[in-house]
DNA sequence: GCAGATAGTTGTAGCTCTACAAGCATTGCT
DNA sequence: AGCAATGCTTGTAGAGCTACAACTATCTGC
């Protein structure tokens, strides 16, 4: 058991003990999924393709997903004009705004971790931001 | 946008992509509940109610996941001497085993939390670690 | 001792997601 | 032009979980 294995103990613990996938699904009305790729969306379009992958759900379900967000007019579908076989999915403003909402829901840490000491947090900082590809 | 909302953020992607939830529940060929529902089991014996609280199930629910994993001959009920009403649930030593190479798989951090430099590391797991309740 | 609360169980219905098979339209390869 | 591969859709079946109602057995407070 080493000081990799420690923290990332912690962490899961932190992240685990504060699931806010229900209430997310909650305050919207739309499955985690759905807010999932409303959010995914937000960066730009992709194709389903594209977005299963994000999803991590097969292609059959995709469709059910961006089936029911385009009834709710959460985001549009039209022909990928360099392949039309593939379809291009854009959120809409509405789309747009639930998505930053959500994040903004998602964004809120732990009671624990934003009572950390302000030094503290800055180390933490620092040390995190290596894990993360640089730039995103 | 502060320090703690920020590295929030990257906990959060980090444990995110890092779900082994289905890869344990293949490995065992159990449901993820049961096998928190083990985990728990394992610092000692619940009651029905207490397991529930801390798989976040509702009675009925937990009585289902107790019956299977008791067929399986992975936990054992009995009645609570100090209130008949009470059943106290206990691991079996087949129970206590899967429980804990469940918890091995869990316990590896992602590659990129590993790959990080000792000194980083420690000074992670010292952050960290207040954010734990101390003696757990 | 009785009324109400509590612990657990049984049963049911439904939602969300997974997994797979099969089909159509379009594209890329030869 | 013909054929395989790709992108998406439709349909179906089922696992896993949530939520609720109703019941029994036991306990607690008065």
């Amino acid at each position: 058991m080493d000081a990799a294995q420690r923290s990332w103990r912690i962490i899961r613990e932190l992240v685990l003990d504060h699931d806010r996938r229900k209430a997310v699904a909650d305050a919207f009305g739309l499955s985690f999924v759905r807010v999932k790729a409303l959010r995914r969306l937000v960066d730009g379009p992709l194709t389903m393709r594209e977005l299963a992958a994000r999803l991590a759900t097969d292609p059959p379900y995709t469709t059910l997903i961006v089936d029911d967000l385009e009834q709710r007019g959460l985001v549009a579908r039209s022909v990928d004009p360099r392949d039309r076989r593939a379809k291009i999915v854009t959120v809409t403003e509405a789309g747009a705004d639930l998505a930053r909402r959500a994040e903004q829901l998602l964004d809120v840490p732990p009671a624990a971790l934003r009572e950390l000491p302000a030094d503290d947090l800055a180390v933490l900082e620092r040390v995190l931001s290596a894990l993360r590809p640089p730039g995103s």
